[in-house]
DNA sequence: TGCTGTTGTTGCACTCTGTGCAACGACCGT
DNA sequence: ACGGTCGTTGCACAGAGTGCAACAACAGCA
């Protein structure tokens, strides 16, 4: 719409893939030099971009204040984090949750197994939204126009055998999401991890979030993996009733 | 510089401090609602910003996107981390790695001590600048006339009664710290805390980031937490030195 | 049911802001 | 000292952004 703050907003993506320097991002964008310049120093006083010593540009700290404040708006996050990490306690897999947003599903929470470490680092990842077990959960709930919009939309690149091969076919695996309450991967996007999820629901029953136990085809088969699949519901559950005010939450939790 | 994405722009901290409605953002930014509504089109579309069921507007996802791109580029980050794992494992208190950029201090990475949890809930939050340790020995490397311009357009907030008091005392609390080559913050922030850092440096000498191990008084004293200084300089020293290329990295990190 | 206030959206004329050009300057390597 | 590369500046033009006013959608209320 405003061709200017367009602009603007394409050079982050591709300062995303790493510094460039002004001739390169001018290129990029098909603009005249001064122009990119003048966007970069805009985006420069607002800290959004960086200008290193040799005095090319990558993207500024300033992102990382906003994403911080922006996660700490959602939520739902914030509830479910207690349920995922007494979740991850128990099983000892991977606890990943999810939200949907405008044709998107991203991991906004993460609990790792066995290293204690970088869990932020695949938060704001894109989900391999084809086969990951919380994107058919967030995708099934759509209005049906929407769910199909977006269904038809998508690339379905075969990651394995068992990734989902098309819209169809993904259409119909979402019918049986919807139907029975949870989904799986199971080797759709990894050929060795399998992947169970079931649904965070708000007040009005609307599909929130999602949560997910993603473990090793080594360490445990599917039938085992499915064993879980009470516990794993059990506290979506408990994070949906805490979220839709039904539950008080379980200690304090004053802030400051 | 660009008045257009100069407004675009702050829109965002202004949405980070909660959710708004077009009104307020129009008042907010002393613009007339069509022009607020072309702004926030466009940022919806890059994904900046999202739209609830309730029309108000929010923070979009997006932005988690970038800011873990932006992480994945500093890659002092990535190759400190083990090295904080490690002195974190060994000493047990909250280890800190941070960073100046344009006249701010900012965490960009943090391990924890018990609780293995919500590790990135703090990352990108900016530091009390006036007075932890790591900012004191990011300030303490910049040029004169840098240091002292930053020193004075600063507050200096009374956090408690050991917080650094004005420019003059700050500015002399970092000659005291460049001379030495590490800094403390006993109590300046929190009464209870205590703090000690050790910086991180690039081949040319420059610190390019600082690390700090923090602990409760009540856990240890000052007196006992310099027993850990030894330990501090020669795990930011093996940073420094992984970062400089002088020592490779201790095994394969091999990407994908 | 109809009225009123609130809030989001659209079309349009005006002009201010962003644009590209060309010239300049800083820097680097040879 | 010289050419080449890349960032920066000033300027004239027009295209893009702006605010206004009217419209639409909706909620609350009598």
């Amino acid at each position: 719409m405003s061709q200017t703050v367009d602009r603007a907003l394409r050079i982050l993506p591709l300062l995303a893939e790493g510094p460039a320097n002004l001739e390169q991002v001018a290129a990029r964008l098909g603009v005249h030099k001064s122009t990119a310049l003048r966007l970069l120093r805009t985006l420069h006083e607002h800290g959004m971009v960086y200008r290193q010593q040799d005095q090319r540009y990558r993207l500024g700290t300033r992102l990382f204040a906003l994403a911080q404040q922006a996660a700490e708006n959602l939520d739902v996050r914030e509830i479910a984090h207690p349920h995922l990490a007494a979740l991850n306690e128990r099983c000892g897999h991977t606890v990943h949750l999810a939200v949907y947003e405008d044709g998107e599903v991203l991991y906004i929470d993460k609990v790792e197994s066995r290293y204690p470490v970088r869990m932020y680092s695949r938060i704001g990842k894109p989900v391999a939204i084809t086969v990951a077990a919380v994107a058919k959960l967030l995708l099934a709930d759509l209005p049906e126009p929407e769910r199909r919009a977006v269904a038809e939309r998508l690339d379905y690149p075969a990651y394995t055998a068992r990734s989902t091969p098309n819209a169809a076919a993904y259409l119909k695996e979402l019918a049986t999401v919807r139907e029975q309450g949870w989904a799986t991967d199971f080797g759709g996007h990894e050929e060795s991890i399998n992947c169970i999820g079931a649904p965070v629901r708000g007040t009005d029953g609307r599909t929130v979030a999602a949560c997910s136990v993603s473990a090793p085809n080594v360490v445990v088969g599917t039938g085992e993996l499915l064993e879980l699949l009470p516990l794993l519901r059990r506290t979506a559950d408990a994070i949906s009733a805490e979220y839709s005010g039904t539950t008080p939450p379980p200690l304090q939790k004053a802030n400051s």
